[in-house]
DNA sequence: TCATTATTTGACTCTGCGTCATTTTTCTTC
DNA sequence: GAAGAAAAATGACGCAGAGTCAAATAATGA
């Protein structure tokens, strides 16, 4: 009985991360507009009504695919945290997290721009809204205990507010991915390499809070090589000149 | 006949503003995806064909209304490029207007956000495409302006690159807007007012930049003062204090 | 005043989300 | 393994809303 049931689960599961796969992957192709639950069912193999058992919306379905998504992110920057050495050091491997995960998600910014629509929180289950705030959570902890570490130890100015810097932290990288990857400000700005821009403007904001060793003080070429080989060997992006 | 076409001609212009203004207020208060043009004929007292003879699809529509607010922030942004002073003083300048833009639409980047949609520039004509494009080189140019002013002036170190300060700024200011304006990390990050984020986040990155004089070095409260009363006298937000 | 041209309209089509009565499959019992 | 009950899957349908266009209305001119 209890065996019948766990396979039930078991098949349930499957199928839902079945479906969450290819809706981000007509996501990406298509937009969310265009995302046509018809076609997915088709694509799936199962019919709409069946999709509908699992997520109550298209922006339920949605969500769970950016959840999904948000974990993945959240469990590179747990990773990120393992590195030790200097808080700055650290805060770095967080950095590198970000690329990694922007690289393995190269267009999942694009989906996190459609949850920041007015109309789209409302439509979306409780149950889905929960799940992406635990993931949400785990992001901003990552972030914000390496930070409280710098003040404690005096990297960071001890009058600073560390939910100060993890806010400007985040912002500077969303605002780099989106102003990065729009052609207009591409052109404008002579951007060679989006991920290239966003770990300069993360140097710059790390600087400008007077988080010590600065840029110029240390070898941060050597503590990305370190990252890399202690944290991420799967990494393959990083010139290792 | 040419008075008589200019009339025809005006009488077309108010009418277009007429719809954009409405627009701008219905999708402010339900968002793109709720933007209804049956309610919109309804609000201005035009059928829907009538609309359709102004714009050619909803997105042409909402990208209209994304323009006219980014010509004011042109406006503000140049008006802002008249005050003299020191180059970091003239570019937090800019940054008022900024902050003076995001008060007068207050949600203009939840449309701006719709902008970022895979999906949504290739629905709107090419002659909107073009208009918007014209108004964000105006912006970038304000910027990019002082910025020059400032490597060449020496406020900023000779060797940074003016285009990757431009897009800094950009970056710091729309992530800012975006991250200061989420529910879950404003509680997160104990973000009272998300203007004032946005404000120490610029201070921070201009620091990291190196832009003299250093936040620490100069009394930029007497600055402000100073733009609120030659540059910006509507200006009401900025506590006098 | 009437013919011609320009403008405006709203009923209609079409697409796509979400529902639910019906069908199909699986499970249970004898 | 047959029959009946329960669970799961289906896809035709209802409905909302974007976009169209033939017809109605208004403006112009002779």
């Amino acid at each position: 009985m209890s065996v019948a049931k766990t396979r039930k689960d078991r098949e349930k599961a499957e199928r839902e991360e079945l479906i969450i796969t290819h809706a981000g992957r007509l996501l990406v192709r298509d937009g969310y507009q265009n995302l046509n639950l018809d076609a997915l069912a088709e694509a799936v193999e199962y019919s709409k009504g069946t999709l509908y058992l699992h997520f109550k919306t298209k922006e339920d379905l949605v969500l769970a695919v950016a959840t999904r998504a948000l974990r993945e992110r959240a469990e590179l920057f747990e990773r990120a945290t393992r590195f030790k050495g200097k808080s700055r050091e650290r805060i770095r491997a967080i950095g590198f997290a970000c690329c990694q995960f922007a690289l393995l998600h190269r267009d999942y910014f694009s989906i996190e721009m459609t949850l920041k629509s007015v109309s789209f929180w409302e439509n979306a289950s409780e149950e889905q809204r929960r799940q992406h705030g635990v993931q949400s959570g785990r992001v901003f902890h990552a972030i914000n205990s390496i930070v409280q570490e710098a003040v404690l130890s005096g990297d960071l100015p001890r009058d600073v507010k560390p939910q100060d810097v993890v806010l400007s932290l985040i912002s500077i990288t969303v605002g780099s991915h989106i102003a990065a990857t729009q052609p207009e400000l591409q052109m404008l700005c002579a951007v060679e390499s989006p991920i290239a821009a966003v770990r300069r403007n993360q140097d710059v904001i790390i600087d400008g809070w007077g988080w010590k060793p600065l840029l110029k003080d240390w070898d941060y070429a050597a503590t990305d090589r370190r990252i890399k080989a202690e944290i991420f060997p799967e990494a393959s992006w990083l010139k290792s000149s």
